[in-house]
DNA sequence: TATTGTTATACTCTATAACTATA
DNA sequence: TATAGTTATAGAGTATAACAATA
């Protein structure tokens, strides 16, 4: 039987949690979490989410989201105002200092993932992504409804 | 900028986290843990190893792997006695009954990590496990002292 | 003085459900 | 009736520190 340090799904669970406790700690230096990165990354990619689609597209609860939306607007990082067509839903959007952060935070997050990959060659590390990506198809992110009413 | 959702750290966070949440949902049904799959398939692997040193291999916290040892004994699916070389460390062991749970939940676990590379093929699944392996070289498992005076 | 293991406590996190407003 | 978002709360999970026994 292969042992437990050799399954893949160990190697996987494990290479995650540890993946993301050293981008915490790198982050806690400047007073913010994986999870704020996550939310200026994607708003960066993707403008005018809803709170909603944002919660399912990083896998954040959607109660939890709410009040870092709040910090983060507080901060002035993200900016959110109702949406027109859809009056339930925000319409957040990533502002020119959440920009600013985002580039500093990049950095740490890439220079944290290729200490952590450096003893793969640049092609290694590129299949390991694709395998990643072709694993979690369909799984992840949930699927948006682009054509939802939340569009604008 | 590569969107958020083609980074390989966020990629393997993920993976590790969704795979995570298929297995405890399958061992749910058998009254189990993925932790209780871990403690089992270390000890198989590995005998005679103190709560501390398994609590290393395994990365839970040595409290917690109190209580659960304390559990799996109760089920009969460990033992432990004291270390005479040192009385201070337990010696724990996966006992018969033990390793019929074990060959039940490592299908169960099994089935589930292919299911999750479903769509690579096997020598890719393969080129998988050795990058993880690779990347999570000297970081995981802690390194064990086996010359510690915990060996029998 | 340091280490193994146990226990208790406090803190964090998450999941749930209730609620408002809107569709 | 269903959905977006907010809020409060309970439960689970985790980390910490104190302690006893042993080295």
């Amino acid at each position: 039987m292969l042992p437990l340090t050799s399954m893949t799904g160990f190697l996987l669970q494990k290479s995650g949690a540890i993946l993301l406790a050293h981008a915490e700690r790198a982050l806690e230096a400047r007073g913010t979490r994986v999870r704020h990165f996550y939310v200026l990354a994607a708003l960066n990619d993707t403008p005018d989410l809803s709170q909603h689609d944002l919660s399912q597209m990083i896998g954040i609860d959607a109660g939890i989201l709410g009040s870092l939306i709040d910090e983060m607007e507080t901060d002035g990082h993200v900016e959110r105002r109702r949406n027109p067509l859809d009056k339930r839903r925000y319409v957040v959007n990533i502002t020119k200092l959440g920009r600013d952060v985002l580039v500093v935070l990049l950095d740490d997050m890439q220079k944290i993932e290729q200490e952590f990959l450096s003893s793969l060659s640049d092609s290694e590390a590129g299949n390991l992504r694709k395998y990643l990506e072709r694993a979690l198809a369909g799984r992840w992110p949930e699927v948006i409804e682009c054509g939802s009413p939340g569009e604008i």
